[in-house]
DNA sequence: CTGGCTGCAAATCTTTTGCATCCTG
DNA sequence: CAGGATGCAAAAGATTTGCAGCCAG
């Protein structure tokens, strides 16, 4: 985990993702921190969000298709996606999965998650 | 499975992908059916494969963060994705997950995959 | 002063959409 | 003839990039 300047801009993502489980895409980002920060642009957003995702800070989800989404939770863990309406929740790691033998001459495997597809209770209703 | 019409491009497009290890994304699908069908369109080859997925007879993979990519193999399976050149590997499955009991109640499971992120022999090598 | 950070706009890339045309049954 | 499939172009969304200006050490 390497230091980083920390300017507003960076404190102010880094406050709006602590503690949020929504797992925002940068556009909710984006907008929220918008609030305090009028004239944040969206590059900064994105970059803020490469920073701390090299910093080991944050973690990166390609879970949702539409688009990349944010968990403030670097270690590894699960997730399960609603399919309909794409809220993602956060699962517990239960067992360290691991390569078959043949793959893993191949793959030095850095990490591993379990994506779980399914339909939430909100929209099962409809 | 539903049925559906089969139509030159549809069939080129599933032969192409039947077989095929290597999850390629919409872009290469287009490119390598346009060979034979000089004419064919890419919004043609996002309805097939939407049509494909829909049917049951293929897979929308959302491991890649660049693009989605496609999977002739539509049962659940797993696989592992190199970091580095974004190269996907499929991988059988070992064992069955399920959700912790908490969250079952709140989602409906329709799947679940394990993703093993990694570096390739070939991009260690550089 | 210098390097890194920010803000803005434009560019890029993927995917979707509207619409006219074309086939096929 | 009707409905679905195709091809084309444009639109839409997400993300990246170039660049000028700013700020802090």
């Amino acid at each position: 985990m390497n230091t980083m300047k920390m300017t507003p801009q960076r404190l102010a993502v880094l406050q709006y993702l602590n503690g949020n489980t929504q797992h925002p895409s940068a556009e909710e980002i984006y907008r929220a921190v918008s609030l305090q920060y009028p004239t944040m642009s969206f590059a900064t957003v994105y970059n803020t969000l490469e920073t701390l995702r090299k910093a080991g800070t944050i973690q990166e989800l390609w879970i949702d298709p539409l688009r990349k989404r944010f968990d403030p939770n670097p270690l590894p863990h699960n997730h399960v996606i609603c399919i309909q309406c794409k809220k993602i929740v956060d699962v517990a790691v239960e067992q360290i999965m691991e390569l078959p033998d043949r793959l893993s001459e191949e793959f030095e495997i850095v990490n591993s998650q379990v994506t779980f597809f399914g339909i939430c209770s909100a929209c099962k209703k409809q």
